[in-house]
DNA sequence: GCTTTGACTCTCG
DNA sequence: TCGAGAGCCAAAG
């Protein structure tokens, strides 16, 4: 059946569909702010999308480890921040550190806007 | 239907 | 430069 690759048994907010729509749209090798993801969505609603991607159960269908905040630091992650700064080097980004205070080194270079 | 919480962001002191 | 507080939106209890 052609449909679509995440599994729709679970029970998602439209919001959060939303969000990981968004979220899905960023190529390898770049990230993402949660700013941007709301401006995206049209609002400001960034701690909504913290809370989508928190609760985000397509991991990793849906590319989170490549939201960052906005300050260029990758800020908090479930899976384990060091996890996920090893994910985003093995896409080619370079990160400062290995722990939530880690910045993205050429973050404006690699950081996805949406439009 | 109201209150609390959150993987955030920004401004002020 | 660093720290604390307020603001914002949506989902869950």
């Amino acid at each position: 059946m052609a449909k679509e690759n995440i599994k729709k048994e679970i029970k998602i907010p439209p919001f959060n569909q939303k969000v990981y729509r968004l979220m899905r749209q960023i190529p390898r090798g770049k990230v993402t702010t949660y700013q941007q993801l709301a401006h995206g969505l049209g609002n400001r609603a960034y701690r909504a999308v913290g809370n989508a991607v928190g609760s985000n159960p397509f991991w990793p269908d849906v590319p989170c480890h490549r939201v960052v905040k906005a300050n260029g630091t990758v800020g908090k992650f479930g899976s384990g921040t060091k996890r996920k700064i090893k994910l985003l080097r093995a896409e080619g980004i370079r990160i400062d550190g290995e722990n939530k205070d880690s910045k993205i080194a050429n973050f404006d270079g690699v950081l996805f806007k949406f439009e």
